[in-house]
RNA sequence: GGCAGGGUGGCUCAGUGGUACGGCGGAGGAUUGCAAAUCCUUUAUUCGCGAGUUCGAUUCUCGCCCCUGCCUCCA
């Protein structure tokens, strides 16, 4: 079985075969670093961890590679806004997006490059382009690429570079030769950061640092890259423009792109002003019951969120962790299969997973589908459960799916009882309750599971006693 | 205007040339002292509208309507 990706590059879905057998080369665009991450931020993160851990599962040997953008216009006004050093405001943002990450339970990429830890690889790159005449001085010093010297522009998005022109709403910049004209080498004013360069002291364009930090950490030439489909044109278009003129030919060969994150049927993003921080969403629900929310959802199709929406993820999600705490209560030899599941996506799981998920997950990570399996699989091991039959055998594909979708990645205990609660108190609240039962005084017993639901706390009676879970 | 991607049950989300996966929610039942959890059954004569191709289309083609995104920084 083989894994088919949707590629943009040529609008359809085409069997993946790495350059180099056994190896995959991946770079996804990270963030800009100015502020803290929101949900669209969040479901690249996910997307691709998912991808990753995909090509793991496959066998894949994968080198990651996800940037920082760590200076740019936005990051210098914020910083001279707060009275910091860019570096100052950038190191905090990375330190707040790892939290933010880790939360949602992403690994972390092999390498995370920052654009300012590059700059003679940018710098090497826009000479290239220079040499070959792409790329000029324009009268306000800044290094221009001419768009038209590359032929292939447009490819990518599906644009025609005359269409472009004419529907063009940049405001023409007399210093540009063309509309479409972009920024390789910015002059630095007064007082901003700024980098030696032969053409004078400034800092990259945003596009060139991709470019650059993509093809020196993986080569010319390699295999996947990633990122939002508002990448796709210009910032996108721009990078194969600038790498494959520079590079002779070679750049990234699978080109994916993940939906947008909307409110209302509204892009999330920060000019709209109608999004949620990571950190605000988590405040209120688990992060990984926003990972769940963005399973839910293929990664090329927009994923609308409300709290509805949040809130029927949770409910699918504890339905997942109450198998699992079935098969951890009920089921205490297969105890220590439940325990492996932190480092458990480090290995292959593909032998023991069913043939429906693999289809799924090989079928351009169709993670909807792969869930439908997961709940399928959670709904037969319950009914053994219930029957009181032997289900440890599923119980290992149960923990395969979860660890590859990174879910059900939480101790099955806590999950249901996290929050401020005096767990000693309820416990003997519980006792309590099981006498007046064995009493038969049921309306005392009632009474006392009243006490607790108007707390948040359901109690769950089953033949081996009681237990309870916060809601 | 150009380009891209969509319209599937109350909500959400997969999918397929032969009447549709899963989740959430609803209804009924089993279980329970009663609940909760779990299980079972049920909840789209139908996949935006019209036409065409076909033995047969939600799935292919064409037209139309509607939605979103990109075309400016944007994950």
């Amino acid at each position: 079985m083989s894994l088919h990706v949707y590629n943009s590059l040529h609008r359809t879905k085409e069997l993946f075969e790495p350059l180099k057998p056994g190896k995959v080369g991946m770079y996804v665009c990270g963030v800009t670093v100015y502020d803290y991450c929101h949900v669209g931020h969040a479901r690249v993160m996910v997307v691709f961890d998912i991808i990753n851990r995909w090509l793991q599962q496959l066998g894949y040997d994968v080198n990651y590679v996800r940037n920082f953008t760590d200076v740019d216009d936005k990051i210098i006004q914020r910083a001279a806004e707060r009275g910091i050093g860019i570096d100052v405001l950038t190191n905090e943002m990375i330190a707040a997006f790892d939290e933010d990450i880790d939360s949602l339970g992403c690994l972390h990429p092999n390498h995370e490059p920052r654009a300012t830890a590059h700059m003679p690889e940018m710098i090497a790159m826009i000479e290239a382009l220079v040499e070959q005449e792409r790329a000029y001085v324009s009268d306000s010093g800044d290094v221009l690429y001419a768009v038209r010297t590359f032929d292939g522009y447009g490819q990518l998005s599906g644009k025609n570079i005359d269409d472009l022109e004419s529907g063009s709403r940049v405001d023409v910049d007399d210093s540009k030769r063309d509309p479409l004209d972009f920024v390789l080498w910015k002059m630095a004013k007064p007082g901003e950061p700024a980098w030696d360069s032969p053409w004078g002291a400034g800092r990259p364009g945003w596009h060139i640092e991709c470019s650059a930090m993509s093809c020196s950490h993986l080569g010319d030439t390699f295999d996947i890259h990633g990122g939002g489909m508002d990448l796709k044109f210009p910032h996108h278009e721009n990078e194969i423009a600038q790498a494959r003129a520079a590079n002779g030919g070679g750049f990234a060969r699978y080109w994916l792109h993940n939906g947008f994150v909307n409110i209302n049927a509204e892009k999330m993003s920060k000019s709209l002003g109608n999004f949620f921080t990571i950190r605000e969403v988590t405040e209120k629900y688990h992060p990984e019951v926003l990972r769940m929310f963005m399973l839910g959802t293929h990664y090329r199709s927009p994923l609308d969120f409300s709290d509805s929406a949040l809130d029927a993820a949770r409910a699918g999600l504890d339905r997942l962790y109450e198998t699992a705490r079935r098969l951890h209560c009920e089921m205490p030899d297969v105890r220590c299969l439940m325990d492996d599941s932190v480092t458990s996506h480090l290995t292959s799981h593909v032998s023991r997973l069913p043939p429906h998920f693999v289809a799924a997950m090989n079928v351009d990570f169709n993670t909807p589908e792969a869930l439908a399996c997961l709940f399928d699989l959670s709904r037969l091991l319950n009914k053994g459960l219930d029957a009181g039959e032997d289900v440890s055998a599923l119980v290992d594909q149960f923990r395969a799916m979860t660890s590859v979708l990174g879910i059900v990645q939480h101790d099955v205990e806590s999950w249901f009882k996290s929050g401020d609660v005096d767990a000693a108190r309820i416990e003997a609240l519980i006792a309590e309750r099981s006498d007046a039962k064995k009493a038969r005084d049921f309306a005392r017993a009632d009474a006392i599971r009243a006490e607790l639901a108007a707390e948040g706390i359901i109690l769950e009676d089953s033949p081996t006693g009681t237990s309870w879970k916060k809601t």
